[in-house]
DNA sequence: TGTCCGATTGGAAGCGCTTCCAAGAAGATA
DNA sequence: TATCTTCTTGGAAGCGCTTCCAATCGGACA
């Protein structure tokens, strides 16, 4: 149990300098006692011991991903994408889910412990203010994914932009009446796109409706959830009955216009006959549901965060980045844009299609 | 940069071993010490150095989960128990995803490293077999979780019984020509479902077939997913027309269901009218898709892994033990089996409640 | 007052590795 | 052959902590 260096050195007749050079693939060293020590390292079964290594050399080799409740198909393609670029590069990834508030401090204090992580990701939330200059003070590299500081590193999107186009989509389909179904105005991503939503409204001289916002925060991730979904929707519907009815409703996510789809379909509402939908993420579900959305690259941008923080951490003097992915237009059949082949348009549902007389 | 124990202990006026005490609230330390040393702990803003503490305790405080890519639904809720119970212990979790069979030994290698992890959590893949002692030798504590090996910790889904429900439900509702979606049968789980599907129809004295069972391996997780399930509910239906024509699926996982289910409707076949379905998992999306399904624990399922593994790191002793969970059979709309309030009897579909008329 | 014992305390010896410096070896050059 | 270089090599000195042993201290008890 347990051979060192020193065994090997004694083993191969050479010091423990020249067997750490082995290990490290250090040049001086000459071949014919590179693979003396090497055939001597698989005879008797050598394993570096991982912790001796990061404390004498510094480096962990590790990074920590702090990030909201992952069950949220947002982060798992998030997640997924910053996975596959730390197996890449050779990194471990320590996942830190957020479920509470007040785990964002702990897991951050946990990665800012010396010598724990090399290196943080930390997405869709506010980073507090008293943890900026503490990274910078431990020069610990940290990319923000989702959300912005100026001083790190950021990825984001565009969602001001989203909204607007989202908005001017159902606009451009004749809609005037429309609402927005929105997730906590607590969150960046929720005020964005609301912001592009009214703006869209005003710039066709529509003038905006607080009473056609329905901005929830009722359960897990800020509102952006099911339930949440399900709950706005069914609200929406029972006060939809006065002169000038909405005719459609641009939902903040995918997840929560699930939810509303199913608040829709209890109340023999159709969609987009009697609604037309168009919601933000493109999850991988929003084609199954044939949601029209505002996709992001999710996974991209998992892969990115992963990709910038590597570099940061090779060359942590660079000057902190931005960057922004404008969300795309993704059309299916919830905005009633009919765009498909002929078929499918005579269908009314997932179970049951059309009785065919 | 760098506060040590010795400038504590300078600082404190004491020996450097009363400050580890300190730290790690060994008893003897005079309660008056002990506050000296916190108060000077606190001034200085001292933080331990994790490689150091883990390298000189031989205890790293983290483990590491070998899961196939959890992007799968089924994993990322298994995972969510294994998160938080890690949370609750205070234990750190690396992730290592599986993309390609190769990575499964990697990782098992990297976890094997000596003091790199404390435990391992494995997942739904076969433990190869050389593995086995390696993890013994080690002393590495390791559980199995939706797989089986005698001499390590493992928590398992009765699958066989899983399949032998659903099918004799699917029976009970007067089917007798069911068909069976699988995934691969290089799987323990396919296999093990298959058996239960094929019990359940022998015991009522009809033949197993084996043209009514389609193992689809394509695409990611063998077969578990979307696009497997599309495509064998479409070769499924187009050599449907034969005398005594399938009336009923029993589908290996709600993944694949979903992507059944686009099948269907693009060939104009209702379900559950002209086809009943039933599958396995409850998947928080099945609720939205309205599947009859197993129900498998899986927040349950990690969180009790977690656990174990947790336990066992404290006992190395004890000997392994074997949980099986016997899935749930949860009725919603697609087996037919109608269990509803009336007025969602009269809806056809996700999208357009049946016209009013 | 003297003894004894448990409660505290200090600090040396590791944990297993990386890194650096000095020194030896082997060519290269004149 | 003598003198430089340039490669190689050995191993001491850390990295910052835990742990153990020996030493000290302070009462309790006779």
């Amino acid at each position: 149990m347990g051979v060192t260096i020193y065994d090997l050195a004694r083993e191969a007749g050479v010091g423990i300098g020249t067997v750490s050079r082995c290990l490290n693939n250090h040049p001086h060293v000459s071949a014919r006692t590179r693979t003396r020590v090497l055939s001597v390292m698989k005879r008797l079964n050598y394993q570096p011991h991982a912790q001796a290594q990061r404390l004498a050399s510094r480096r962990t080799n590790t990074i920590s991903a702090i990030i909201p409740s992952f069950t949220n198909y947002f982060f798992v393609q998030i997640l997924q994408g910053v996975q596959d670029v730390a197996a890449e590069v050779g990194l471990d990834l320590i996942l830190y889910g957020v479920n509470h508030t007040d785990q964002v401090e702990l897991y951050l204090r946990r990665s800012l412990h010396r010598g724990h992580v090399d290196g943080v990701l930390f997405f869709s939330m506010k980073l507090p203010e008293s943890y900026v200059s503490r990274f910078h003070q431990m020069h610990l590299p940290l990319v923000l994914v989702d959300t912005y500081h100026p001083s790190f590193d950021s990825i984001r999107v565009e969602n001001y932009e989203g909204g607007l186009l989202a908005t001017r989509h159902l606009l451009g389909l004749g809609h005037t009446a429309i609402a927005m179904i929105n997730a906590s105005l607590e969150t960046q991503p929720a005020r964005e796109r609301m912001a592009g939503y009214r703006h869209a409204l005003e710039e066709r001289g529509i003038a905006f409706r607080d009473d056609r916002v329905i901005a929830s925060s009722m359960g897990k991730n800020d509102g952006f959830n099911r339930e949440a979904g399900r709950e706005s929707m069914s609200r929406l519907l029972a006060t939809n009955n006065g002169p000038d009815p909405i005719t459609a409703v641009f939902i903040a996510s995918d997840v929560q216009a699930l939810g509303a789809l199913e608040a829709a379909r209890s109340a023999s509402v159709r969609v987009p006959e009697d609604i037309a939908v168009v919601s933000f993420d493109d999850i991988e579900l929003a084609q199954h549901a044939e949601l029209t959305t505002m996709r992001q690259p999710m996974y991209e941008m998992g892969r990115l965060a992963m990709e910038k923080l590597y570099s940061r951490m090779k060359d942590p003097g660079a000057t902190p980045t931005l960057t922004s992915f404008l969300p795309d237009l993704v059309i299916r059949r919830s905005c009633g844009a009919v765009l498909r082949p002929a078929p499918l348009l005579h269908e009314t549902g997932l179970y049951s299609p059309i009785p065919s007389a």
